[in-house]
DNA sequence: TCCATTTTGGGTACGCCGTACTCGAAACGG
DNA sequence: CCGTTTCGAGTACGGCGTACCCAAAATGGA
């Protein structure tokens, strides 16, 4: 086993065989995802330290490293974690625009109870089995009107790329206000309130400045918004399709 | 001035009054950005550490600190630094469509020439001046059909989004294989390739099975994926749109 | 001219991080 | 019961952002 670095975490299962000799193992890949998901959950990512994640164990942060090898993979894993939480047919019902609506509600739903994956999700893709379900589900949604996989695979980016930047949104950069050290009414006061103010005043983005202005009495409640753009984004769809 | 912390590195302009005592600086916050941007593009933005920085310099790590407050700052100073090579003209020309593709190209020129630039633009977004003015001027190209400054806002934000995922994809993860050590070639063969193919093997992705045997062999170039998506996108934007 | 004042560049050091390496303890097969 | 194997945990290394400190440099006022 000499050229076992750089793998794919999925193609290193955790190893159950429980039939030879040695200790019997205390944690499993499971036990540790989840209390890293939970930290990430209430703290932040970067507050999922393998020291802080082993401490909730009760552990050392050295111990962890018998079933993960590395934090990046443990990323890995959290994502794909997650992404089983969606619940969704195995099968498109045949109607591609509800089918594609569910699927994009069932992934806001995701980044909002988990707002770090928002931003991860962005990243280099996860081909665990639960991202690559939803992915195949999306896929075969748009699948049998004359459209060849090229132009599939672009539709189902462009949708799932809106649905992650809109959540990203709609979360309001908790993650970043979060790892800045304020919460986000002292982060909208302190700092973006004067810089705001001075940008607006100097009178050279009015566009900007309505938007603003807007934004302060939205009068459109969040899902609305998500609704409205999803709409747009499904209609450009639309028309891509033939007939 | 007890209450500095914490405030908009816009808010904190550069001193350059040098009329009083006290040594003459010899550096300025353009020069350490503009090392910074080219470390970034050579090497990927986490090469761009304080202390290659200053290295690059020929100072040591905290005498940027005179210039700069935070690392996060000198990254929004890098971002709106590269947001300012966009050529656009003061104003939109009238032809919504155009000027939006306009600016969607320009994004992408600047993403391809800093790719760094891409994963973080998905962030918190920036409030510096070039940035701005690139807000600015796709929202006013959707102004003046009769849509609120709501609607306008969550079209140009999904369009902006496209453009940034599709260049995301485009760019194929450079900053992400990098990170890990390997290259481009080597991530797709050692690292993704066997799982792949053993994902490929299962059967139980199809449509992911075609969408990756087509990649192998794309028949469109990326400059094409890239139109065809983003009309796609202003197809949906004209469908908000009156008339 | 000289000195008090101010601002610089740079060094040292602290507390984090991921993780390589090591080793005693535990659990099995023979 | 003992050799083999795998565990939990500790120690340590290099790197990060950056708080703090200080000597050198540049001024304006005496």
């Amino acid at each position: 086993m000499s050229d076992e670095e750089h793998v794919s975490i999925w193609m290193r299962p955790e190893r159950v065989e429980r039939s030879g000799p040695g200790r019997r193992p205390g944690f499993s890949r499971a036990q540790i995802v989840e209390r890293a998901v939970a930290i990430a959950d209430a703290d932040g990512l970067e507050a999922a330290t393998m020291r802080r994640i082993a401490d909730a164990m009760g552990t050392g942060a050295m111990s962890l490293y018998r079933y993960i090898p590395k934090r990046d993979d443990l990323i890995d894993l959290m994502l794909d974690t997650v992404m089983a939480e969606l619940e969704l047919p195995p099968r498109p019902t045949g109607d591609w625009r509800s089918d594609l609506t569910l699927a994009s509600y069932q992934i806001r739903a995701v980044g909002l109870r988990h707002p770090w994956q928002v931003a991860l999700a962005s990243r280099r893709p996860t081909l665990g089995p639960s991202s690559l379900r939803v992915y195949e589900f999306m896929l075969s949604a748009l699948d049998g009107f004359g459209l060849d996989i090229d132009e599939i695979a672009s539709l189902v980016g462009m949708l799932s790329d809106y649905v992650n930047s809109a959540v990203h949104r709609e979360i309001g950069w908790l993650d970043e206000a979060r790892r800045t050290g304020m919460d986000m009414r002292r982060w909208m006061t302190a700092y973006v309130g004067p810089h705001i103010r001075r940008v607006l005043d100097s009178g050279e983005y009015p566009m900007f400045n309505r938007s603003i202005m807007e934004a302060r009495v939205p009068h459109l409640p969040p899902e609305d918004r998500f609704r409205y753009g999803l709409d747009r984004v499904l209609d450009g769809i639309a028309a891509g399709l033939p007939g």
